[in-house]
Order: C-alpha cells, then sequence, then structure tokens
DNA sequence: GTTGGGATTG
DNA sequence: GAATGTGTGTCTCAATCCCAACTT
DNA sequence: TGACACACATTCAA
C-alpha cells in the first residue's frame, strides 16, 4: 500500500463531492473544504487519521504516526483552521473515558486488582487532586467538524455505512467491483433539501435505540421528527418507512396498539399492512381487519403479504362465522424421515453426508439458484442505466432492490431469456464464472459456490425448470432470494432433487412453503427430508 | 495468566 | 400442532494491539 | 452490520 494511502483516499472522496456537489453544500461545508486544502501535509494526514478513528478525543501521548512527524505541529495547525480543539474542557466522565483503569489507579496510588473500572471512576472523581495528576502532562485533541466529513460521505455513497475502508479494502484486492461506468451525470442528490432530509433519517435512526429504550412518548415523538421524502426519491422512502415500520414494532411492544395502528396506516410497504390487520383483529374489529386482507389479495406488495392475507382472513373469518372467498390450499410436500448418528456438523451436513451415498449433494441453500441467474444475467445486472452506478464501490445498481429494476431492463432480460432458450445458459455460467470470479455481485455469493455442483446443475436441471426458477427470482428479487431448500441432491440413477432438512424441532417457514409452492407448479422435484438422531440410550436399552 | 471483545490498520 | 414472537449464530478481510473482565 | 435460517417459549384451538 502506498505511503500517501489515506491521504490519496480522502482527497479522491472530497475532490469528488467538490467538483460534483458544490453547489449542494452550504457554507459551513465549503469553508471545511477549503480549510482542508489549505492545510500542510503533516496537518491533512493527522486530521484524517482522527477522523478515520471512532472516537473523537485523544491523548497524543498515544497517538503514534511516523508517517506524520511531529504531531505537535500539526495539531497546532489543525487548530489555527479550526479542525480540531487542543486540552478543551471537558466533563469528569469524559475525561475518565480517555485513561485506563490501570491509570486512574495510580492516579489514585492505590494498589492494582482494587475494584472494578465503575468504581474507581466513582473514587477519583471526588478527588480534584487525583484528576488534575491523570491530565498533567497530557496534550489532549478533539478532532472537530465530523459532521462535515458525514456530509462529503453521504453525497459520494449515496449512504452512511460506507466509509474510507471501501478504497483500503478495494486496493487490498479484497473486494472486488465490476468496473461499470459511473454516470456523473445522474448523480443522486439534486437539491440541498433533499440531502438536509437525508441527513435528517440519518439522524433520527442514531435516536432509535435511545427511544426504544425510553419506551412510547419517545417513540412517538421520534416518528414525529421524520423527514417526508420527496416522491422521486426512492431511496429515502424506503429508509424512512422502515424506521417508521421499526418504530410501530416497537410501539407494539410496549401495548401501544393505537399509536402503532395509526403509524401503520400511513405505509403501504410490507409489513405495515399485515401488522395493521393483526392489531385490527386483536381490537375486535374482525370486518375491517378482513377487508384489509382482501384489500390485500387484490393488489399484494409481496408474496409474504398475500400469504399472509390469505390464511389469516380464512381463519379470522372462519373464527367469527363471516363469510370469506377463496380458499386458501395448503400442498403438503413430500415429507420422509431418517434416523441418523448426531455428528459434530450442523444437521445439513450430516442430512448431505448421508445422501452422498446414493449420489452426489450440496448444502447450497440460496446460494446455487441465486448464483447461478446471477452469472445468466450478468451484464444486464451491470448495464448502464440512467442513475445506476454513481460511485465506484457499488456491489448492485442503485435500483437493484427496487420493482422497477425489471421493467428498467425489461427489453435486456426478455433477449437475454429468448438466448437461454437457445442453450445459451451454460455457455453465460462458465464464462462468468471464468470471467467475473470474486467479483461482487447482489446474486452471487461466490463463497458459497464451486464449479463442481455448478456444472451438475447445468447439466441436470432441465432448462425449463431454470426458466421457471429465474422467473419467479426476477418476480421480487428483494424477497425471493431466500427460503430455497437447504440441499442440492444429483442421484447416481439421474435427475435432481431440492431437499430441505429439518432437524428435531424445526419447522417449515413460510418463504420456504411459497417456494414449495412454485416447485409444486413447475414440476420441480422437492421434498422436506426431518431428520432424527439416534439415541445412545435407546441404543443402549 | 487467560480470554474475549473492541478498535485500528492496510 | 399451528401461530406468533423473540433470541441466537453465522457469515465476517485478516493481523495486531489494547484493555477489562474473569479460574469465564 | 444486516440478512438469513434456525432454536425456543408461549398461547390457543381442536
Ligand atoms: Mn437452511
Ligand atoms: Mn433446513
Amino acid at each position: 500500500m502506498p505511503d500517501n494511502y489515506y491521504l490519496d483516499n480522502f482527497n479522491t472522496l472530497v475532490e469528488f463531492v467538490a467538483e460534483h456537489y458544490w453547489q449542494l453544500l452550504n457554507n459551513e461545508e465549503q469553508s471545511f473544504y477549503r480549510r482542508y486544502q489549505s492545510l500542510d501535509t503533516p496537518a491533512q494526514r493527522l486530521y484524517i487519521r482522527l477522523l478515520s478513528r471512532r472516537k473523537s478525543l485523544f491523548r497524543q501521548s498515544k497517538l503514534h504516526y511516523e508517517e506524520i512527524g511531529h504531531l505537535d505541529q500539526a495539531a497546532i495547525r489543525l487548530e489555527q483552521a479550526g479542525l480540531v480543539a487542543i486540552d478543551p474542557q471537558l466533563d469528569i466522565e469524559t475525561l475518565l473515558q480517555l485513561f485506563t483503569r490501570t491509570d486512574i489507579q495510580h492516579a489514585l496510588g492505590v494498589k492494582s486488582q482494587s475494584g472494578r473500572r465503575a468504581q474507581l471512576q466513582q473514587a477519583i472523581s471526588q478527588h480534584p487532586q487525583a484528576l488534575a495528576k491523570l491530565r498533567r502532562h497530557e496534550r489532549i485533541i478533539a478532532v472537530l467538524e465530523q459532521q462535515n466529513f458525514t456530509v462529503f460521505r453521504l453525497l459520494f455513497f449515496g449512504n452512511l455505512y460506507q466509509d474510507l475502508t471501501a478504497f483500503v479494502l478495494r486496493d487490498l484486492g479484497l473486494q472486488r467491483y465490476e468496473p461499470y461506468r459511473i454516470d456523473t451525470d445522474t448523480l443522486p442528490f439534486r437539491s440541498r433539501s433533499q440531502l438536509d432530509k437525508h441527513l435528517h433519517y440519518y439522524a433520527c435512526r442514531e435516536l432509535f435505540d435511545t427511544a426504544a429504550a425510553q419506551g412510547t412518548t419517545a417513540l412517538l415523538a421520534l416518528n414525529e421528527q421524520l423527514p417526508e421524502p420527496a416522491a422521486d426519491d426512492h431511496a429515502l422512502q424506503r429508509r424512512t418507512e422502515k424506521l417508521a415500520l421499526a418504530i410501530a414494532r416497537q410501539l407494539e411492544r410496549e401495548q401501544a396498539n393505537d399509536e402503532a395502528l395509526s403509524i401503520y396506516r400511513q405505509i403501504v410497504r410490507a409489513p405495515a399492512r399485515e401488522r395493521l390487520t393483526r392489531l385490527l383483529a386483536k381490537a375486535g374489529d374482525t370486518s375491517a381487519a378482513l377487508a384489509l386482507c382482501t384489500q390485500i389479495i387484490e393488489a399484494p406488495t409481496c408474496s409474504e403479504e398475500f400469504q399472509f392475507a390469505a390464511q389469516f382472513g380464512q381463519r379470522l373469518a372462519k373464527k367469527n362465522k363471516m363469510p370469506w372467498q377463496g380458499q386458501a390450499t395448503p400442498t403438503a410436500p413430500a415429507t420422509t424421515t431418517i434416523t441418523l448418528p448426531q455428528t459434530e456438523r450442523s444437521v445439513e451436513l450430516t442430512a448431505a453426508a448421508h445422501f452422498q451415498q446414493w449420489g452426489q449433494c450440496y448444502y447450497v441453500e440460496n446460494a446455487l439458484i441465486t448464483g447461478v441467474l446471477g452469472l445468466a444475467i450478468w451484464d444486464i445486472v451491470f448495464a448502464a442505466m440512467q442513475g445506476a452506478f454513481y460511485h465506484p464501490f457499488q456491489n448492485s445498481p442503485a435500483d437493484f432492490n427496487d420493482p422497477d429494476f425489471r421493467v428498467a431492463r425489461q427489453h435486456l432480460l426478455l433477449k437475454r431469456f429468448a438466448e437461454l432458450e437457445n442453450g445459451a445458459l451454460p455457455g453465460l455460467v462458465a464464462d462468468n464464472w471464468q470471467n467475473k470470479f470474486g467479483i461482487t455481485n447482489p446474486l452471487v455469493s461466490w463463497r458459497h459456490l464451486n464449479i463442481e455442483v455448478l456444472e451438475l446443475a447445468i447439466d441436470k436441471i432441465p432448462l425449463n425448470d431454470w426458466l421457471a426458477l429465474f422467473e419467479y427470482l426476477l418476480q421480487d428479487l428483494r424477497n425471493h432470494r431466500n427460503g430455497l431448500p437447504d440441499l442440492i441432491f444429483f442421484p447416481a440413477s439421474g435427475g435432481y432433487q431440492l431437499i430441505e432438512v429439518k432437524g428435531p424441532g424445526d419447522r417449515l417457514q413460510n418463504n420456504q412453503r411459497r417456494w414449495m409452492a412454485q416447485f409444486n407448479a413447475s414440476g420441480i422435484n422437492h421434498s422436506v427430508v426431518n431428520v432424527e438422531w439416534e439415541s445412545t440410550v435407546t441404543a443402549h436399552a
């Protein structure tokens, strides 16, 4: 790694933002950028070093950065630029965070092994002389204006969960990204108010845990604070709705059902209507609950919601002797029970080893089917679309989880499906396995795949089955990429079977049932295998 | 004296 | 035995250091 | 730092 790596990375980030988003920056942020630019290199380095760490307060004696040289001078220039404070006023609690338990014992003149940290802190708080002794000969540096860098990060990445480590991981080869072209003409932020709303959202999210611990009033106050995203800002809509759903769910736990209900009423995103239905039913408003079920069935936002409404509606109607349209027809999958000696390994691997007797069996869960789709449509996932790629560290296009991902790429997908029908699948999978290996892709989990199971699967699974599986996945990439069976079994006698393993006490989950309904519709061979452990007690008896 | 959870680093 | 809610573990980037708990 | 699947407890109905 070059000596300047973190300086270069930081500069790349802030210069991109300054170039493309200067008009969105307020005076403070513009000043922040100018003041940073006016620093000499050692001061810039020190600032970035401090900015990259989790805490904002440091004892200078604990900082060891050979490449910076004299920290004293760098720190003073940063102070002159207003980017750090030296020896700031601190309350006792904050000050003590900077020192170890041993430091505090020494200042108090106590022997080691004398109490926990909390007790020592309590003790030293009463002794001004000991506190003064702690701080004597120490220069304390507080890094300032972190929030301004946070704004730059948000503008660059479009989120706050990525940071400068993304550059390092890429440069070390630990994360590889598809070399897509960045669409600098259509960047995600268009206005200051949009940016402010995003920042506001993150501020709210940071408050959530505290509010949840405080209870109903704090949760309701937080909900009031949530920003109102612009109609075309899908990213922020998704985030605020998820946070509102979390708030409402927590309100339910606090028994504040009416308050939760009124939040759910404002949200369509799942599982808002499901929660709403449950609350209405619990409150005894059966007809409203049933009406909502009907509404969901007519226009479901996802398969899970549809399945819920069909089952819950039927049950609720039956219980209350109310009329109900439609019969849920749960088809039980073929189920067998096998008894195996318990092993150190997981029940899935143990079962796979068992089936290995009759052919070849792999523990793949979601990785195989979604992975093959990912390899089959690799170029479409990363196709240049307006606004899809706006920084170099994306694992997927910006709209990957939106329903319109498919709509926007429909012509490409139709063409690809035609190619698949003409036998393109084996070639696409082999080529992309070869050419793209290790590159991050939202559908491909390289670690859980190997070329053997891929080749076997391509060989043994008929094309029509693949097309049916792909179709269901593409209907809702976000929600249909889980729930696939644990094992794929290729019997020596030919064909294949998808097997969901269930250990003692485990039962089919709803997403697994939904996949099995698809398997049924497409005639795909599948089963549930219940594993029981050979009891050593029984064996001896 | 060990260990387990972190923060930091590249 | 279903339905429902909640808790847990496993992926982790890997090597190193620090620190505060303890016969884990 | 979530997503995902599983483990476990409680409740309720037949
Ligand atoms: Mn599984
Ligand atoms: Mn299973």
